[in-house]
DNA sequence: AAAAGCGATAGATTCTGCTCATGTCAACCA
DNA sequence: TGGTTGACATGAGCAGAATCTATCGCTTTT
């Protein structure tokens, strides 16, 4: 069974005859007779009775069981078509892996650009804590790091600064030195954190690490309240604020890297593509 | 695009590989290749990732909805094929016009057999009081006469009786002539009614009629009362009763012929033509 | 570096599906 | 009543599609 058959079925039980049928569909009379004689042989039965003379003819019972199941199957077969251009437009589903400095700097300008673009797009965000991130599952994946063994672009590089209390240290950069034995609020030591901390050891500077917790915010709240310096990703501040004040370090942390990482190999979607897109351009404006 | 292309979607969206899926479904490599390839330039896109090498493929996010629509297709082009199977095998709606005796002493043999065999048959019937019935919208119509330009088959012979009250006429014949200013019940002067009343007037036999009904048990219960004598097929007299008695007629009166009659030159549907069956089988044993 | 697994492709062949021309049938008309 | 008309069926021929066989090229694995 064609849907080819069903569609010239559908055609000449609306017109009537085999031959305005076939008009209507581009073909001979010849063609439509052989296309009915086709289906009816798939059918096992006839689907018209022919009358003869120049008597319309008429669908049997067994066509009208027939046609209503194939208009079902043409409209299915529209939908479906309909469906593939949408989705070629831009609808459909993107899951995106993300972290707290993306979520709140970087995606909230590219979601309402999506949405705009396509309201019916299907955007879902991911925020887990992973060391090493796969894309297994995601779409798209933000990560400050390289990913291995996936595709990606640099979205941006994110350079550490001091957070203190405004009036701490005086305008402009702090060596890296006073923070040996400085009370500081910090990240867990995951992700690019560890990193960090690596360079201080490295510095020989050994900072008293006071309270850890993974929420930039707290981090931040508690540099306010007087716990302590913290060393994060300027992105991560995003709050501006008169009692706190960024100091660049001397010498400088190398900056935290944001990649936007996918699958190897694998075709992206027009939606991600764009997301994408997007997301290069926002943080170019940063 | 083809239901035989997205089965092969199916198939290898299942399977992982080209080579894998063509097992199953009876082709060669090189031919699902091929069909994935045409369904690929009908959709505008890849459906798959091939990663090369010994690894399987991988749908994209467009084949993923291809592949989606693609499978409700199949499953409706299937529940068609189901459907023609049980249409076939005698599943399906007929629509019947009758009149009472065939409602009564008929029919309900034919309903019982015909639910017994096809639990899903959806059998509706019609009775509605016409002088020249068409088959139009009906399947199958039965009716006291023959149907102009329809097909038919004569169900039965039906002969009239004199319906009276007991020990009102000895046992046996009545002659005709008896009804000769009697007063008698009837049927309004449709279909049969009035044949049988133009054999009245030949013979020379004016009875008085002092009420018409087309309820038969209107008339049987009006006989009962004692309002009169009736002529009635021998079928509308479907209740025993020991206060009436039923005379055959000197000369007899024709007798009414039940015909089951369809549009001439239709295929009927599997359950009309059993429907038919029945009827003669029923018929018979009358 | 070789082997194995997998998809793509070229060429040959078979099938399918279409058109054109013609046949056949029933209703209509003169 | 016999020709005409309108409609479907059928046969021949051809073009294109679909399939198979064989082979190529790529990637991973050994």
């Amino acid at each position: 069974m064609d849907l080819r058959h069903l569609a010239t079925l559908d055609a000449v039980a609306a017109e009537g005859t085999f031959g305005k049928a076939a008009d209507r569909l581009g073909y001979t009379q010849s063609a439509v007779s052989q296309q009915v004689a086709a289906l009816e042989k798939a059918v096992g039965g006839a689907v018209f009775d022919r009358p003869g003379g120049p008597k319309p003819v008429r669908l049997t019972p067994l066509g009208e069981v027939v046609l209503a199941h194939g208009r079902e199957l043409l409209a299915r077969a529209a939908a479906t078509e309909d469906a593939v251009e949408r989705f070629k437009a831009g609808e459909g589903r993107v899951d995106i892996g993300t972290f707290q400095s993306v979520t709140n700097v970087i995606l909230p300008a590219v979601v309402r650009q999506i949405l705009t673009e396509h309201p019916a797009a299907d955007i879902r965000l991911f925020e887990e804590e992973t060391d090493e991130p796969s894309a297994d599952g995601l779409d798209l994946v933000f990560f400050d790091g390289r990913v291995k063994d996936a595709e990606q672009v640099k979205i941006l590089d994110d350079p550490y600064v001091l957070v203190a209390r405004r009036g701490q240290f005086p305008e402009g950069p702090v060596p890296l030195t006073a923070l040996h034995g400085a009370a500081m609020v910090a990240q867990p030591p995951i992700c690019d954190q560890a990193r960090v901390e690596r360079v201080y050891a490295d510095a020989g500077v050994a900072p008293l690490i006071v309270f850890r917790t993974a929420d930039n915010r707290g981090v931040i709240s508690m540099v306010r309240a007087g716990m302590g310096l913290a060393v994060m990703p300027r992105l991560a501040l995003d709050v501006a604020s008169d009692d706190l004040s960024a100091h660049e370090l001397q010498p400088a942390l190398a900056p935290r890297e944001i990649y936007l990482a996918w699958q190897a190999n694998r075709t992206l979607s027009p939606l991600a593509t764009r997301v994408i897109e997007l997301t290069k351009q926002t943080a170019a404006q940063l």
